[in-house]
RNA sequence: GGGUUGUUAGCUCAGUUGGUUUAGAGCAUCACGUCGACAACGUGAGGGUCGCUGGUUCGAGCCCGGCACAGCCCACCA
């Protein structure tokens, strides 16, 4: 079969993957072994795959796979958020195009519009998962607004109301004016922006309402457009400025209604001019001062942030007042400015920088409003539920990084109450109803409800046609973390249907993996649910993955158009470049800047694979069983004749006590070589340091096994190469296959079916277990590496070029860590001869390598000046080092305090540079 | 403002309880190379006062104090 020049990705993927699913490999049931439990961070039904899910799902694929191998009996399970804010949003866009207001249409009209609307988009992006190669079970497909988990989401809010961590309550809240709702707190963002601070003044009043000449007081603010719902002026009452005023009555400007001055400790006398306007419909905190005075509110914005006079009534607002009616607060702050210029009230207008809530979902600048909203009492929530922190305290549930556990801790400690009611049609509709008379009923159906309003009033429904009347439905949803803070739980129908055989055995799920941006929204509440209905934590460890920016450190954005198109790159590089080049260069809970040159990079691995298989699959044909009875013909002479002292370097090896010739050596050294990364690799994933793990396999292949391995093995120009060598290189390759095969699923399986017919799929099911490597194989391998570096190094220095051929006369003390293995070292660095001297050849390229020295005897004229230069170079570097060494170790302290293995490690560092320098001593004066 | 994390090669980052050859990797750079797997490549090389400063210690990239700069989280004084 002729294989091409290059890997070409594509059909290889689509084929690849359709073949999983035909297998079944991705599903799962329980059964007898370990679950392997991974939940996917459901996806907005409104999204398409961006980088950040592909560095998410990229980590939870390897997981998942690497599990699934290990014979866990791995379940990755799929599924969408409804995203209640940002899909409505979506949903009124396309109805505007289309020439369709919201306002026109009932709400079932418009949740028909919304459901067309999901079922059309919202599984776009579980489609272009597949791409990635994410092995998730199919069949387990959520969403949050199933007709089960809709149910158990209800049920929920019933249950959390009957036990009282419910409340409805007139609050201030997050308003945000696009999408004309209530935000939670975490919903907010605030960002710095250049406002300005109007300082106004307030006329002293007279008993009639007007001003009384005797001047007023100025106040600063930000927000003048509220002015007209001022109820107080506050001052702190040790300012000596203001003391004289407390209890006068002040006018507020345009409108001329009369109203106090107050004293408070809240306010700050070196801010602004010291004095606070107070408009308890439109601030936090003037709120809460508000409560304290026991003052009146005056809303003058409504609910889409236009000015509204409905509480101006009693004011006999002026014509001017009411011309406000209807105007945007934007436009309104520069109209109440003009207007109290014209009144000569405006003292000064200063540049502040500030800042502003704004929508995480729309943008806009959020409102404070007071309305009447669900909440959780999370204090009580919390006093209920201790295990929440304590379990992310004392690694119950493990951060990764674990630095993301302070954080949590700080805003367990400070947590506010949950606003959940949200002003939509698209989410899970709010299970309370009311009465005429304002009672309410939190039922799990309407009929429950009537039952409760028949219990409590007596009054049966009136029934007109098919429906009742009498109640009425919260018009609210409910927020959409609501929903899925019951996710680890209720994709296995653990809400629905408690203690069910699946929620029992995949229950709590391993490892979540998930941005840090949603630990608030979303890790600390499943968290939460998790001991309050499960009694257990969601899951054991939780992965943080950083924000993906790009290579300018940028966060990647629409508007910067810094934000690659996933599916293109997929198109061109194919995925497993994609996810060796996210995952490349990704601690945990670090952000990536992310470069397509680190694709070029995965790419160019895949054509390095596939180069190395290139190369097996010529030997494929091309296998000589006369080597290969020679080879066991050595075997039998050395297992009866006394082997020679060589022995000692490889003394345990399998082929115990044989001189190794280059083959034997070779594939004793690889198998070594590689038992041992994967063990680090072991260690490294137990860590979550999946980056590093990707890099140890990816040296291991490229420089370990193609670079030095098989150049070890490869036979010359047209010769045969041995049987065993042939069927032990096969081997590696594949088991290095299933190692690499989380990471880049697609070439790992391809390149393992090429290698030779599977009867069964063994690239994704299964791992290779590996022995203990043995230290003293491994160290002659190291040994041999640096000198065939130093050799070639020497070479390119005294420019003999790559085609001349060299003898080599090596010096050493240690002639068995070289002898049976002269053909690696000779077609390593050209010599068409090795030979062992005791003594220096004169003219000759001198290297030396740890203690011992290698004359390299070559046609070239030699630069005897330069190679006398690198000489002293590295004598002066082992001399300095000796010096330093030296002083330790005649430091009393040292040798008194140190532990006797560092004294001892430190004299065998001090014999060893003495060695060194004697060594280049020699080779200084042989040059002469 | 409070909390928290970081600052190591031109860039992106490792560096495990302080001691393993006077700091490691990838990318980038430079030199040489087309040799029957591989130029999307091979073989080599150069490159760092570990932010600054003081201390603890026989010994500090690592521990402690101060300073500078940067990031993140929380709160928000109108």
């Amino acid at each position: 079969m002729e294989l091409s020049k290059n890997y070409i990705p594509h059909e290889v993927e689509a084929t690849w993957y359709e073949h999983w699913l035909n297998k079944g490999y991705f599903n799962s049931l329980p059964d007898e072994r370990d679950p392997y439990t991974i939940v996917i961070p459901p996806p907005n039904v409104t999204g398409v795959l961006h980088m950040g899910h592909c560095l998410n799902n990229t980590i939870q694929d390897i997981l998942i796979r690497r599990a699934r191998m290990q014979g866990k009996n791995a379940c990755w399970v799929p599924g969408t958020d409804h995203a209640s804010i940002a899909t409505e949003a979506k949903v009124v866009a396309m109805l505007r195009e289309r020439g369709i207001a919201k306002s026109s249409l009932t709400r079932d009209e418009f949740m028909n519009y919304a459901w067309e609307w999901k079922e059309k988009y919202g599984g776009i992006i579980l489609q272009q998962l597949k791409k990635l190669g994410c092995s998730l079970d199919w069949n387990r497909t959520s969403f949050t607004m199933d007709a089960d988990y809709y149910k158990s989401v209800l049920k929920v809010f019933v249950d959390l109301s009957e036990k009282g961590l419910i409340y409805r309550g007139k609050r201030m809240v997050n308003w945000d004016p696009v999408s004309r709702t209530a935000l939670s707190d975490e919903e907010v963002i605030f960002k710095d922006v250049d406002s300005k601070l109007y300082c106004i003044t307030y006329q002293l009043s007279d008993i009639n309402g007007t001003p009384s000449g005797d001047g007023g007081i100025t106040v600063a603010t930000t927000r003048p457009e509220t002015i007209l719902g001022d109820i107080a002026i506050c001052v702190n009452p040790t300012d000596e400025r203001y003391m004289h005023l407390i209890g006068k009555e002040v006018l507020v400007p345009i409108i001329n209604r009369k109203i106090p001055i107050i004293a408070d400790e809240y306010v700050t006398t070196d801010f602004g001019t010291g004095a606070l306007k107070i408009t308890p419909a439109h601030d936090k905190n003037d709120n809460m001062l508000g409560l304290k005075h026991q003052l009146s509110v005056i809303n003058t914005l409504d609910e889409t942030g236009k000015f509204t006079a409905e509480d101006l009534m009693e004011d006999n607002p002026s014509d001017l007042v009411l011309s406000y009616v209807g105007v945007d607060r934007f436009e309104l702050r520069k109209r109440i400015v003009d207007d109290i210029s014209q009144l000569g009230l405006v003292q000064k207008i200063e540049d502040y920088k500030g800042q502003v809530g704004t929508s995480e979902r729309t943008g806009a600048v959020i409102e404070h409003r007071l309305s009447l909203q669900w909440f959780i009492d999370m204090t009580k929530f919390l006093g209920k539920n201790p295990e929440a922190l304590s379990a992310v305290m004392d690694d119950t549930i493990k951060f990764h990084p674990a630095k993301a556990k302070n954080t949590y801790s700080h805003w367990l400690g400070n947590i506010k109450d949950w606003c959940i009611s949200r002003q939509l049609w698209w989410g899970q509709r709010i299970p309370a109803w009311y009465d005429a008379e304002g009672n309410v009923y939190v039922a799990e159906n309407e009929d429950e409800a009537y039952t409760k309003y028949y219990d409590l009033t007596g009054k049966m429904p009136f029934i007109s046609g098919t429906e009742k009347t009498g109640l009425s439905q919260d018009e609210d949803v409910l927020d959409t973390w609501f929903s899925s803070w019951l996710w680890p739980m209720e994709v296995f129908k653990g809400i629905s249907h408690p203690a069910n055989d699946e929620v029992n055995y995949y229950y709590p799920s391993t490892t979540l993996v998930t941005g840090q941006d949603i630990l608030f929204f979303w890790v600390a509440r499943m968290i939460m649910a998790g001991y309050e209905y499960a009694g257990q934590p969601p899951f054991k460890d939780v992965y943080f993955t950083g924000m993906v920016r790009d290579k300018l450190g940028r966060k990647m954005s629409k508007q910067l158009g810094n934000s690659p198109d996933l599916l293109g790159l997929i198109d061109q590089y194919g995925a497993d470049a994609v996810r060796f080049g996210i995952m490349v260069s990704s601690p945990a809970g670090n952000d990536l800047m992310f470069d397509e040159s680190a694709l070029e990079q995965g790419r160019n691995f895949n054509n390095k694979l596939w180069n190395a298989l290139k190369l097996v699959k010529m030997w494929e044909g091309r296998q000589s069983s006369v080597v290969k009875d020679e080879w066991s013909k050595i075997n039998e002479q050395s297992s009866t004749s006394n082997a020679p002292e060589k022995a000692t370097s490889v003394s345990q090896s399998s082929i115990d006590n044989l001189p190794l010739n280059s083959n034997q050596f070779a594939i004793e050294w690889f198998d070594n070589r590689m038992s041992q990364v994967k063990s680090e690799v072991d260690g490294l994933m137990k860590q979550f340091k999946l980056s590093e793990a990707l890099n140890t396999i990816k040296s291991l292949i490229w420089d370990d096994f193609c670079s030095w391995y098989l150049e070890w093995v490869k036979p010359g120009f047209e010769q045969p190469v041995e049987a065993a060598v042939y069927n032990k290189t096969v081997g590696y390759f594949e088991e290095l296959m299933q190692l690499l095969h989380p990471f880049m699923p697609f070439i790992t399986e391809e390149i393992h079916h090429l290698l030779k017919e599977q009867p069964i799929d063994l690239c994704i099911t299964q791992t290779m277990p590996y022995p203990q490597p043995k230290a003293e194989i491994l160290e002659q391998g190291e040994l041999l590496k640096k000198v065939i570096s130093s050799l070639r190094d020497a070479r390119n220095k005294n420019q003999v070029k790559p085609k001349d051929t060299i003898q080599l006369h090596i010096q050493t003390a240690n002639a068995a860590a070289f002898t049976g293995i002269e053909n690696i070292l000779s077609k390593q660095v050209n010599a068409a001869s090795i030979s062992f001297t005791s003594e220096p050849v004169a003219n000759t390229i001198v290297v030396a390598v740890e203690k011992d020295k290698f004359y390299l005897e070559s046609e070239k004229q030699l630069d005897s000046a330069a190679l006398k230069s690198d000489l002293l170079k590295d004598l002066q570097h082992q001399q300095g080092f000796l010096i330093s060494v030296k002083k330790k170790l005649s430091n009393e302290r040292f040798v008194q305090n140190a532990k006797p293995e560092v004294i001892e490690l430190e004299r065998k560092k001090e014999a060893d540079a003495a060695d060194r320098i004697k060594t280049i001593e020699e080779s200084l004066a042989a040059l002469n």
